[in-house]
DNA sequence: TAGGTTAGTTCCATTATTTGAAACCTATTT
DNA sequence: AAATAGGTTTCAAATAATGGAACTAACCTA
């Protein structure tokens, strides 16, 4: 309902404007920004000069371009740092990867999409749309399905009538009802798989990392091309993954922020 | 000049809060956030309302606590990504790393300020102050006596205005003079060096990244303690460190962005 | 359990910032 | 020399932010 919060807000606005330069994932001039957004001329100017200002855009004057600032970079490592299931999950994650020798992502749910935490390539690495940082399809990817399946009560159809039912391949599941019953077969199976159903060729083994109480926390997944191998056999990972899942999972409730002390240190000069 | 721009933009005051909550590095409560801030609480109150509501906080209401959001998050991944030294100095950092085995650093400069933009650890890890993502000093740091002894004619006397000449240690250059002694022996060596200046007991090589044009884009160190080596062995790393080093700025020079083609994937749904 | 203390939230008249159409620059192009 | 494109500044009107104080909820404390 919080669609677009309209004319509410400066700094909802500016941040906006962030995302969208972020959004051309490179340097873009004022004219390119201008272009994607809805704002005037002179407000989007002026917001792009606070952001400057403010550390989280650098304009570089030679080719009279707007990048990602620094204090924005300073800001992801503490992000990155904090985002719970990363930090914990980076050693298993190595781990699983060594292991499996092929791709393996971390994601967590970032509203109704998936939000790609961490990444590991396949010891030949494969050309795909996922990427840590980006964000993509929950309906029709194993770690959105994996996710979408052990979401607690009454949080799902609020989040279905959130995707797109883009259909990406022959095989993307495009309506809430045939995902409904992938959702109950992921379920029935204890993991998840995603059958070219994003990219053709791309398939995966997904499970959720859920916390004892149930709460789904992220998925895991390990994927691979149908030139390299096919689902039965990335189905022989899904024992492996839950381990991992579950001791990452363990760890995050043990865990909970040992470094109470830390802002001792940390008294600005 | 622009020390404290007082009481210019909501955007600023926003993202001072931001700040904030972020340097505590761990979930905090709002009487926490007020402590430590000067705004008056119902105007924090509204700061951290606006950027829970926009994704850039997320509110823990179990713990009722404030933590990074998922968009920061988000937005921290394309920056991370777009700084542009980062990501292709990765594999090179891992490769020195590997050789030298002892903790090596990235660092560019932040204003005035070192960041450390990406840390590989020694084999046996040691504890010291610098992580990715901290700011630490420039003028008795080897990453930032390597950046400033190279940096264009005219922009030095800006940034030693702004040192805080603390004396971490006893051997802490605490002058504008001594640092540009320092800096005028630095480019006479070739590499900078930093004996014990922010810690005791901890060393360093440090060698600025630069562009054949003369820019500093960042600088590399190879960091240990005194207790298992010393500055003359830590020299014998300086080639290595050059030549990786001029390897990350030429990749830098060529590669400039070689996904312009990104952007027609990414379609917003 | 009344009485107090802390922590978090809302109100609202005042104040200050943001807004954006239009005018204005300043290189380039025709 | 005139026109265009890309960027920057102005200024009165519109809008949003401010913060003191009042309020609520939860948790102590005696």
């Amino acid at each position: 309902m919080v669609a677009r919060p309209a004319s509410d807000g400066t700094v909802a606005k500016a941040l906006d404007v962030l995302d969208l330069v972020a959004s051309f994932g490179r340097p873009v001039r004022f004219s390119d920004v201008l272009e994607q957004s809805s704002f005037p001329k002179a407000t989007l100017y002026r917001l792009l000069q606070t952001l400057v200002s403010q550390g989280m855009l650098a304009f570089d004057a030679d080719r009279s371009c707007y990048t990602m600032g620094i204090r924005l970079v300073r800001l992801a490592h503490v992000a990155w740092a904090q985002s719970s299931l990363a930090p914990i999950a980076r050693p298993h994650l190595d781990r699983l990867s060594a292991q499996v020798g092929e791709t393996v992502h971390l994601a967590q749910l970032d509203h109704a999409q998936v939000l790609y935490v961490d990444k590991r390539n396949a010891r030949m690495p494969i050309p795909m749309y996922s990427q840590a940082g980006k964000v993509g399809p929950a309906y029709c990817t194993g770690v959105g399905k994996a996710m979408l399946a052990y979401l607690p009560e009454g949080q799902l159809p609020a989040i279905l009538a959130q995707q797109s039912w883009h259909r990406f391949t022959p095989k993307t599941l495009t309506s809430p009802d045939a995902l409904q019953k992938e959702l109950a077969a992921i379920r029935a199976r204890g993991f998840a798989l995603d059958d070219e159903e994003h990219e053709p060729g791309i398939i995966c083994v997904a499970l959720p990392v859920m916390t004892s109480g149930g709460a789904v926390l992220g998925a895991l997944s390990v994927t691979s091309t149908t030139s390299h191998t096919d689902l039965d056999a990335l189905c022989a990972y899904a024992p492996l993954i839950r381990d991992i899942a579950r001791t990452i999972a363990q760890e995050t409730e043990t865990w909970r922020f040992p470094e109470e002390d830390a802002h001792s240190t940390r008294k600005r000069a």
